[in-house]
DNA sequence: ACTTGACATGCAACCGGTTGCATGAAAATC
DNA sequence: GATTTTCATGCAACCGGTTGCATGTCAAGT
């Protein structure tokens, strides 16, 4: 690491220009109230034009932008939505906060960013702090309790993602339907027993996944076994293969692609070739196909959840309704090369 | 998809919980001003310690939370920082922008996310869209102009990542190390004409690259040639393959690994064996081992650029003045697959 | 016992906007 | 021409805190 250290000190000018020009100086200097330049920005159809013009261009001369705090002070209204993720860095969310961000622009709301380190007591703390400045806040993948959610759901408009609770607007990728195909993909190709390897035990998806590989399993007349990985990450998926392997299953389904990815390092360290000896499939498709081999997964709609989950905490916050939206987004399997028969 | 909608009203109760405690409340519930309210939370010191154990009992009460915004607008600060980046799908940023948060989150600051999609009129869009509501702006691999970014410097403290403007603190990740490195290491296994896939024109990190490839094949007597793939995407990587095989090349430095991986597809496609035939260098090392046959890549300081850039802004606003920092954070090649000796 | 100082608290102005209501002038009605 | 309506604008209170200064109290200093 290089640190080049060149430090100069730039004194007046540069350190109050954070002042800014106020109403009153734009009012003095066109000749009017200062109710009448608020009106101007706001209401200009009350005002005559030439007003609103005379107004406009000394606010234009004085390079004059309203306040957003003392606006936000006196409307009750900041235009401000907060989203809060367990893992920027795990790239499920990425595609989501772009489309929420997207999203929340065109309506011109800004977006704060919370990352929980996939713990709730930082989660918690995040609700806490963004509460007082954002006017909604939309939880994804929540690792907190239920309680903790409804709790925070009385303080403030409240959207969750992939996580269903009763009465809290919520926005579902249903990984089951997908899952479900998964399962049926595998006995299709022979293999009797499989195991599914699972994510956070707090995460809705996780436990989604993992009944409906039970049930389709079950259905289906072939063993399941549940491997535990703690984390969503590619190392949890590599420290499991050990246990994985020692089930005697002939594939597994992951709880991600992180996870999944995980465990084809782990299989290769150990010889077992996929998908000659075994079969793999991950979930969410956030790697594309740049696995070797590449992997079979669930789609994803991180993308559309994004959106919609903004596009319903807005239509809450305009409306100042709630209303109990329950919208579910399926996905289904893509095959790659990760399956094969068994042999 | 399924869209299940099941919607009740919750009209009164749930609506109206917005309007929270005030300070006045509290000050007459324990008998005392206002002012004595506000210095119970901002400096208890100045309080007698029974006063402040009143006061606070009665806020607890009443479930008092000091209102940001009023306290905003009365101090002038409201503990916001932001963080524009061009495309949080890129994994070069999440990591920035988690290890952003982090460093915010010690302060008890909050980061608004923006996302530019490499389009410089959003950028500047979102600077004016935040300028109002952060005390200090973070902006990465900007793609403004550096009279744009100049212009927005003057008015409220910002740090730049990847852009060296002389007196506008920044952090820069050299990758011009690495990428020396990197042609080293190809012109050693015995290639003498590669070719740079360049990035977007106006970042400075492409800028930095390209004449990092150019100096270090100079000065080693071979031949470097630049091929335009303008934005960092898997798809201009594939797009340009055509072009790097016509220059007669026999290796390729990509911008970054997202370009690079778009290339090894292209490559494929044409039956152009990687390492055997052709060799290909990354950048940002941003896929791990995760591609097939793994990239070999110049590392990334994404976290550490993040970290640094939101310790200088926190720096600067409490400081409130302005030093001429200029960060650099050195690379290094890792060879991994991609690359082997000219055959 | 009288002054002096330290300290705890209250008063009131201020941050920079928004908004209900009053006012006065011009336009419409009879 | 007198009266009512309409419309543009100003006044002043309000949003919910913070903070400089004044005041009053009590203990220390001489």
């Amino acid at each position: 690491m290089v640190v080049g250290f060149k430090t100069g000190e730039f004194p007046e000018s540069m350190i109050k220009r954070a002042k800014g020009v106020t109403i009153s100086q734009v009012a003095e200097a066109a000749g009017v109230a200062r109710s009448s330049v608020s009106r101007a920005f706001t209401r200009p159809d009350m005002l005559s034009p030439e007003t609103v013009e005379r107004i406009m261009k000394a606010a234009e001369a004085l390079g004059y932008v309203p306040n957003h705090t003392a606006r936000a002070l006196s409307t009750g209204r900041h235009g401000n939505v907060g989203l809060i993720v367990p893992d920027i860095a795990n790239p499920f969310f990425p595609p989501m906060i772009r489309a929420a961000q997207l999203e929340a622009d065109r309506s011109d709301f800004c977006i704060f960013l919370g990352n929980t380190e996939e713990n709730p007591k930082q989660e918690d703390k995040l609700v806490g702090r963004f509460a007082g400045q954002v006017e909604g806040l939309v939880l994804a993948s929540s690792r907190l309790s239920d309680e903790r959610i409804r709790a925070h759901a009385g303080k403030l408009p409240l959207v969750l993602i992939n996580r269903d609770l009763d009465g809290i607007p919520r926005v579902l990728i249903d990984s089951g339907s997908g899952v479900r195909e998964a399962v049926e993909h595998l006995a299709r190709l022979g293999h009797r027993k499989i195991v599914y390897v699972s994510g956070p035990s707090t995460s809705w998806s996780n436990k989604q996944r993992r009944s409906a590989v039970r049930a389709a399993a079950s259905s289906l007349g072939i063993e399941a076994e549940t491997v535990p990985a703690v984390l969503p990450s590619y190392n949890s998926g590599r420290n499991a293969v050990g246990a994985i392997l020692s089930t005697g299953a002939t594939a597994a389904i992951a709880f991600d692609d992180l996870t999944a990815q995980g465990v084809l390092a782990g299989l290769a360290e150990k010889h077992v070739g996929v998908p000659g000896d075994f079969s793999l499939i991950g979930c969410d498709d956030v790697l594309g196909a740049v696995t070797y081999p590449a992997l079979t997964s669930v789609s994803n709609r991180s993308m559309e959840a994004g959106r919609v989950a903004v596009s319903l905490l807005l239509d809450m916050l305009q409306s100042r309704a709630i209303h109990d939206v329950r919208y579910v987004l399926e996905t289904h399997l893509v095959v790659r090369n990760t399956t094969a028969a068994l042999r």
